[in-house]
DNA sequence: CCCATAATTTAGTCGAGGCTAAATTATAGG
DNA sequence: CCTATAATTTAGCCTCGACTAAATTATGGG
């Protein structure tokens, strides 16, 4: 009957799952996760993601985000009024915060227990944050002291979803002659983060700006004791936030980088 | 002109990926390293994998394994002999052997940098085998001191490949009065992992039948002193090696379960 | 040597998530 | 107020990976 050996070792057939293979036990596919992310940021930045938003910076054509931000605001995770933009529900953004806490965490779990550099860690987590539990985030998280930020400075969501939210102004946007010290930088790209670490631009580290030449000119600033010099682009991607109102974030120590 | 907030941080679209959001940067779906995974080891107890054995195997329909097979045929990934059964090629063992290893290494990971107990590991690196960087297991393996095998006692293949291939007799077939210790149990199910570490069998334990009732009846056995009690169909799910042909494998200590 | 049965394959479908090209719709400027 | 332009949506198509139902092929037993 069985042309071949049929030796096999029966072992019983998995669970199946609703449709087909999910990420998790919980519903909600890496894509669906994506979305939601950029939405909240977006969300964040100006009120409501617009379509083309979207696209860009899940780099997708704007057409396919017409038809998923149809499909997920009738699975009611956002809201979307057409040619308006969407909007997250509290449930969409309860996934966003569960899919950014997963990312921090385990960014700041590469660098501080598994020495990644910070400039590495992003893409790494862009993958494993649609495949790991919540169960391992937590222990994760347990192992390098419940941390509240990640590698660049940017807040982790609580298992709970609470966020600081807190709006920070950039370090291209800082008056002169105010000290400031660094609280976040983008990490989207790894260069860029390499050339960060080696101004002495992390977070935690104090800044002052010097001067500013007129037109988007060079920017002249203190970072940390030493005289630097950047452009104004570079500037945008770093936040701060002036001594005078310290309320202190906690903070993580190593910034190795090349 | 634009309709919402244009604010839109402008983050350079990612490189665009052949098709679409693939696993790794190294091409290869998930679904595919699954296929090749239970090819490989269907092949190393059948000589081949037959298509029915494939499907149990991943809990999906032959009839989906048969395009499934076809495909990665003309992939190169195997080769295929119509109503005959697939072998792995050298491309597609490499593949699988790969996938295994980082199985294997983050289920050692999981239990020992994270103290997960050894019948949850498997689920979880099930999902993250697919989504972790070849030097994200790397390092986890330098962390954890290079482990040679998995929590079960199943062999980890180096990065280049190399795997111990050794087969081992199973308790259901060890002579009775032959002293053996535990290599290897089976992985697949959380219920029977609990229940052997229960009975002290886990990878390391001695062991020896001292009498096998007629016609699959209970077994009686020796576990480190204890005498035990267990039938067959357990029996077979736990690999021994006689104490007179030892080669050692190393070891790992911890088999916390419940 | 034939046939019943089990394994396998084929045919046709489906949903998720992409894409391009071709409409629509808002909005800013004249 | 009207129009050009950019944003958005629709329409139609594609691939992957799964499914069911209906052939087809091997094979062991008589």
């Amino acid at each position: 009957m069985v042309p071949i050996g049929a030796a096999a070792t029966c072992r019983p057939a998995r669970a199946r799952r609703p449709m087909m293979t999910l990420a998790r036990p919980d519903e909600l596919t890496a894509p669906v996760e994506d979305y939601l992310k950029a939405i909240y940021e977006l969300e964040r930045i100006s009120g409501a993601a617009a379509t083309t938003e979207i696209a860009h910076r899940l780099a997708i054509a704007p057409a396919s985000v017409s038809g998923m931000v149809r499909r997920l605001a009738d699975q009611g995770l956002l809201a979307h009024e057409r040619y308006r933009g969407a909007k997250l529900t509290d449930e969409g953004r309860r996934v966003a915060l569960r899919t950014i806490r997963r990312h921090r965490v385990i960014e700041a779990y590469l660098t501080r227990a598994l020495g990644y550099d910070w400039d590495r860690v992003h893409d790494e987590a862009e993958r494993l944050e649609h495949a790991a539990s919540d169960d391992l985030i937590d222990r994760m998280a347990s192992a390098i002291g419940e941390p509240t930020v990640d590698p660049h400075g940017a807040p982790i969501p609580t298992r709970d979803g609470a966020i600081d939210e807190r709006d920070f102004v950039s370090l291209a946007d800082l008056e002169s002659d105010v000290p400031a010290h660094v609280v976040q930088v983008r990490d989207d790209d790894g260069s860029r983060l390499r050339y960060l670490a080696q101004l002495g631009l992390v977070p935690g580290a104090a800044v002052a700006i010097i001067e500013r030449a007129p037109f988007g000119g060079p920017i002249r600033l203190y970072v940390g004791g030493a005289k630097r010099l950047i452009g104004p682009a570079l500037a945008s991607a770093v936040l701060v936030e002036r001594v005078a109102d310290v309320k202190p974030r906690r903070r993580r120590a190593k910034h190795r980088a090349r």
